[in-house]
DNA sequence: GCGACAG
DNA sequence: ATCTTGTCGC
């Protein structure tokens, strides 16, 4: 797929800080997904090297039977820190190569890390989600901001995610009895559409399919 | 000023 | 994220 630059990538938290407060503004957390939903995809990463050098992976699983149709993976050097609340400017630029080499668009990509649940409304899967123009999903493993009341421990009950009393996300159970994922909109999706298709991309492990293939061939497990 | 802090 | 063995529980 073809992929636009839109932005410079920066090299200074004040930088980075000024592309997140630009572009939140083009966020979209209402549906606007082309149905019917025919591909979804998952991202994700892996360092090497003392983290000098990173993986990024890309995999298209077929939706509702979630196989696997296509996988993209590049290996590129780190070019920015790990900091929380600027997660995407170290992890992005890999995984937009990644994107580029793959051929199926995915109608959704849920991504590793927060939507909208975020310091500045301008999580990871934002970010991707306004590069790309495709609809995203944050699928995080633990949380960055927010709180929330205890949830039940049955696969698919959840609760709201608070931040600054706005509701930011879901912490949903994916799977019985286990810690729960922080799941928000990223672009072009709202919550409940979000929370519905995690679950529909989650068979028999606490993450979805989408994540584990991508988590797999990032890690080259 | 003191903690919290996606991957 | 990554370094790492065994171990508890369904």
């Amino acid at each position: 797929m073809q992929i636009q630059q839109i932005h410079p990538w920066p090299s200074s938290v004040e930088e980075a800080t000024e592309i997140q407060e630009t572009l939140r503004n083009q966020v979209i957390t209402t549906d606007q997904l082309n149905t019917p939903i025919q591909y979804v995809a998952g991202v994700d990463m892996g360092f090497l090297e003392d983290g000098t050098m990173c993986r990024a992976a890309v995999a298209v699983l077929s939706f509702p039977d979630l196989k696997v149709v296509e996988t993209s993976l590049v290996y590129r050097p780190t070019t920015f820190p790990y900091i929380p609340g600027f997660l995407s400017f170290r992890e992005i630029p890999a995984i937009l190569d990644a994107l580029e080499k793959i051929k199926n668009i995915p109608n959704i990509i849920l991504c590793d890390g927060q939507g909208i649940a975020h310091p500045r409304r301008f999580g990871i899967a934002c970010h991707l989600g306004v590069l790309v123009d495709i609809p995203t999903i944050g699928v995080a493993k633990s949380l960055l901001v927010g709180k929330y009341e205890e949830l039940p421990a049955a696969k698919g009950s959840w609760q709201p995610l608070i931040h600054k009393n706005e509701t930011v996300g879901a912490v949903l159970r994916t799977r019985t009895g286990v810690k729960p994922l922080y799941i928000s909109s990223g672009h072009r999706i709202s919550l409940p559409t979000a929370i519905d298709y995690v679950l529909r991309c989650t068979s028999k492990y606490r993450l979805p399919e989408t994540t584990r293939i991508a988590d797999k061939l990032a890690s080259n497990r």
